[in-house]
DNA sequence: GCATCATGTCAATAATACTGACATAAATAA
DNA sequence: TTATTTATGTCAGTATTATTGACATGATGC
């Protein structure tokens, strides 16, 4: 929106070196313009399904993210949760009361550790979790097959890029739990 | 996350037909889980430096998904931007009555249809946006270049796909009401 | 004239976040 | 051993963004 007319067009490259050719014509303004509507609308049609079953459940997206995360670090402390989440103790606390309530969620003293309480899905968790996540899996792998296996390379490249870097550590430190697979990373 | 035990590795192919190749790997169990949390943290990144703005002013993201449509399509009738944005007329009043009382937005009567109001930016509303889209296109120029065009295309084609349905007719409206380009859109 | 439409507004509620303050128990440093 | 820090839990107060329901006004269209 730095062209304070839109209705005349601008093709001007966005960047301090000029245009030197169409090998740069991804970075004009009205490229960036449809990228940062499409996170818009496509993050909405992200969340769209999981929160159609969350509501039947009268959870929101904060417990669906705490059950994502506690089922891919299980065994997780309560600090290492609310670094992932990025909220307060307090913003996590009754989602996590709630759950631990509804029986979807137990909570077990440290080992090392008798602070800590680690936490892990219940049998009831790991349904609801695995609900959520297969939904949300269908709508990814569609777009996954629809847009091919280039395209999905290009997509994880771009928006790896557009994580904050202070979330970096945090998304290899997650990865890095993952299971050793034959790697095909990038 | 169907599958019940994270620790060991499942490579089978998210899809019904089997396993035919290393050609659809790119729709493995575990690429899917890594592209939702790609999605998760990326998003949180593409939000960060608006938000941050918008918080010294003491706006919010809603005020600035005002802003960004008013400024997209000017001269919107209230109901258009309603539908855009997904809301009820009652969610977005408040948000509009702020920026209209700060002097940000200004609302005309409808010439062919005196009920509607037409929603515009004033000039600070378009300095205000402006400082907001600047950060957001940063964040997105450098994640676009160092990925490069053809991972760019990549993402969008991805994105595209994931945006639901209701939504698909939005996101085309919008870009038609963009100028004519070269149309290397795909 | 009368139903419908576009908008505005009030009230009540809910989910999700925040800060500040304080408590407890366990670990660790002095 | 004592003192401090750390991990967690909780209460209170507040803000943003959303919801539904209800009602009002003025313009449009039949």
């Amino acid at each position: 929106m730095s062209n304070p007319n839109p209705q005349t067009p601008v093709q001007s490259v966005a960047t301090d070196y000029g245009n030197f050719g169409d090998d740069l014509l991804f970075l004009t303004e009205d490229k960036l313009l449809q990228g940062i509507e499409l996170m818009f609308f496509a993050y909405r049609g992200f969340t769209a399904d999981p929160d159609r079953i969350l509501a039947t459940y009268g959870y929101g997206r904060a417990h669906h993210r705490a059950l994502h995360f506690i089922n891919r670090q299980r065994g997780i402390s309560i600090n290492a949760l609310l670094d992932i989440l990025g909220i307060s103790k307090q913003s996590l606390n009754p989602v996590l009361r709630k759950l631990i309530a509804d029986g979807l969620v137990k909570s077990d003293i440290g080992i090392k550790d008798k602070r800590q309480r680690l936490l892990y899905l219940t049998d009831s968790g790991k349904a609801l979790e695995h609900s959520l996540s297969t939904a949300q899996h269908q709508r990814m792998r569609a777009a996954f097959k629809q847009a091919g296996a280039e395209a999905v390379a290009g997509f994880r490249a771009v928006l790896h890029h557009m994580v904050d870097d202070k979330d970096q550590q945090i998304l290899h430190d997650i990865k890095s739990n993952d299971i050793k697979r034959n790697d095909n990373d990038t």
